[in-house]
DNA sequence: CTACCAATAGATACATTGTCTCAATTAAAA
DNA sequence: TTTTAATTGAGACAATGTATCTATTGGTAG
């Protein structure tokens, strides 16, 4: 029950923001909201297109998850083994913690990276635009459930 | 003269490296080890490939792309396009400064992101194991040269 | 110097992930 | 209801990499 809310609730964002950026409703993008909304942590496009009737191309899942993180709605993350997966953003910019255990991510707000980045980039007289932070490890849940394991 | 010996010194550094890992030298991973040392900035893997003579294998390429990755003298660029660039690693463990106007890259060396990231990780419980970082932005040459042009 | 054999090579098929084009369909404004 | 621009799905194409297979070859044991 909890899932589902959470999921219709993502559901309903990833519909607002496509309507506000004048996009249209249409019956594929519903059910991929949908899907997305459905998702438990990242996943990846061909993914997502399994879980889809099979008369939704290709083209058009590709298509709708570019809009998508366009938008802000969805963002990248990119795991270790450098496969590329997507997930809801809730945040403007930010990173990711994943946990190379269970595959989780959690966002990691609250973070002064830019400072240090900034102030260590200016010593090399470079000006900063932007940049790219994955952030790879165990969360507490595995640690602690391997705590008993082992 | 200056660049043919830096590229020399790369040619062995990963002719060397192919030997301490205990493989064979062979006529095809001395061309590539040649062309990698006379790329002047990070390269893809069929960049290089093109210029290579072209009876070696594409297999071979990206087989010896791999062992040099693995064996820490090649390091892996992720551009802000997502493209996946290579070039060689002067650091063990380091980040790029990758200019996003002339596609220069510097290395990102004495840069204290690891304890930035440790503490502010742990605050999540989160238990630290790797990460991934690019930088972009403008690198001191083309902000010079843009005051000029501008 | 030669014979041997595991390592390596190139060719090629395949896999993955994505983009492009185009005719057919459809949402939504008029 | 009509109109029409946005959108769709199909499928070709592209980029990047991996797997398999047979032929070749580097380096070593004689």
């Amino acid at each position: 029950m909890a899932l589902t809310k959470r999921g219709a609730a993502a559901t309903d964002q990833i519909l607002e923001a496509l309507d506000e950026q004048g996009f249209r409703s249409t019956a594929p993008r519903r059910a991929l909201a949908g899907a997305i909304g459905e998702q438990e942590r990242h996943f990846t496009a061909e993914g997502l297109r399994k879980q889809l009737p099979p008369n939704i191309g290709r083209a058009t899942v590709y298509r709708t998850l570019k809009i998508l993180v366009d938008a802000g709605v969805l963002c990248r993350v990119l795991l270790e083994d450098g496969d590329l997966h997507y997930q809801m953003s809730h945040h403007g910019h930010h990173h990711h913690l994943l946990c190379v255990h269970c595959g989780s991510s959690q966002d990691l707000a609250g973070c002064d990276i830019e400072d240090v980045l900034e102030s260590t980039t200016s010593r090399h007289g470079f000006e900063l635009s932007g940049h790219w932070l994955e952030v790879y490890g165990r969360c507490r849940n595995c640690i602690d459930s391997e705590q008993v394991a082992d």
